[in-house]
DNA sequence: CCTTGTATTGAACGGCCGTTCATATAACCA
DNA sequence: TGGTTATATGAACGGCCGTTCAATACAAGG
């Protein structure tokens, strides 16, 4: 029994990124079976090779499509350094709060890559900070940062921001408004901007 | 053949902790078999048992004994909260680059952990933080420090301080000690230390 | 020298792995 | 309506998994 109305490559294969990008996350790369990616999608093991050409691809296409929507979606703001500080802090708080798990397998799947494609996604990561450290430059030679070093600031700020992703829920103490504005104060602190 | 000489159950345990330590570390748990493990040590599979009841609870011994030692390396420094600030900083960073195989598996593998387990550890991460936690309450109500919210406050920090572990190479660009300065003024101005 | 206990082997267990492929069906096109 | 093509099945491949256990080799003690 193939081809059951309503299914289609155009539907089957993003629903198989989607799952693998939930289970992947949740249960780490190499814990999660091809069999039990076809199951959530409803599918045998088999038709997977129907839309990846094995799982390592289907796993470097994930943390690629996320670094290329992230670039995308992170304009290049113009504007005082200040400003687009606090810019950059509240994009990258919000987005990765809105893509938790490609965020998450972005960071903690690295090393499953093969060599050539983990190249790839350091570049794009890379060039992703390179953003941040262009506004701390910009904003040390008009004097209103003092950075001591910056791509160790650079470094410094994403892993702050990245640590809102390990305990922040919808649900709790704090909006979401509240902590983009406390992150926008430490990261200005951090850099002594007043 | 069995019981070669030089061999012992004193330092045969040690021995897999140490090769299972590593090869988690970069490996990632799900990913490393008993098999991998047991040459690494230069045994059958099978005498892994001697050693651990199963791979699970290998994994969390490294995990628990890793935290219980922190624990123990951080002593309860006292003095006025700026300076424990600085200790605290200091004592983590340094500790984090001298243990970053377990710091790493730490983070990265805590989801790999039964509930119990899980639950076990976390509590032994909450009590470390709670002593940050500590030193920007005193400084707060001493009016030293200017704290939004002192659990995220914590949080950021450590995030801040973790990232370190992810960049810092000894024949890297800057010293340990600069690293151990800078990461220094940045904590004090995210809470707006003077 | 012989016994005892510890440390280890090596084979075996059932089960799951990623991937391939011949086959079958459903939707589309002429 | 009939042929073509895209989509999917399900069985099979060799291989590795965590774990168990009877057999064995060695060191130590009497």
């Amino acid at each position: 029994m193939a081809r059951r109305t309503g299914s289609s490559a155009e539907v089957t294969g993003p629903r198989i990124r989607s799952a693998a990008l939930r289970l992947f996350a949740r249960h780490g790369y190499a814990a999660v079976s091809m069999r039990q990616i076809a199951t959530e999608v409803g599918l045998q093991a088999g038709a997977l090779y129907l839309y990846t050409p094995d799982k390592q691809t289907l796993l470097y296409d994930l943390l690629r499509g996320h670094m290329e929507d992230l670039l995308a979606a992170y304009g290049a703001p113009d504007g005082p350094p200040e400003a687009r500080l606090r810019q950059f802090v509240r994009f990258h708080i919000a987005y990765n709060l809105d893509h938790a798990d490609e965020v998450f397998l972005s960071y903690m799947e690295l090393r499953n890559l093969e060599p050539a494609n983990f190249a790839a996604i350091e570049g794009l990561r890379r060039s992703y900070e390179d953003r941040l450290s262009q506004i701390l430059r910009d904003g040390a030679e008009r004097g209103e940062f003092h950075v001591a070093d910056v791509r160790l600031a650079t470094m410094a700020i994403i892993a702050m921001l990245n640590g809102v992703n390990t305990w922040y829920r919808q649900s709790g103490r704090l909006s979401r408004e509240e902590v983009l504005a406390i992150h926008e104060a430490m990261a200005k602190g951090m850099i002594g901007a007043r």
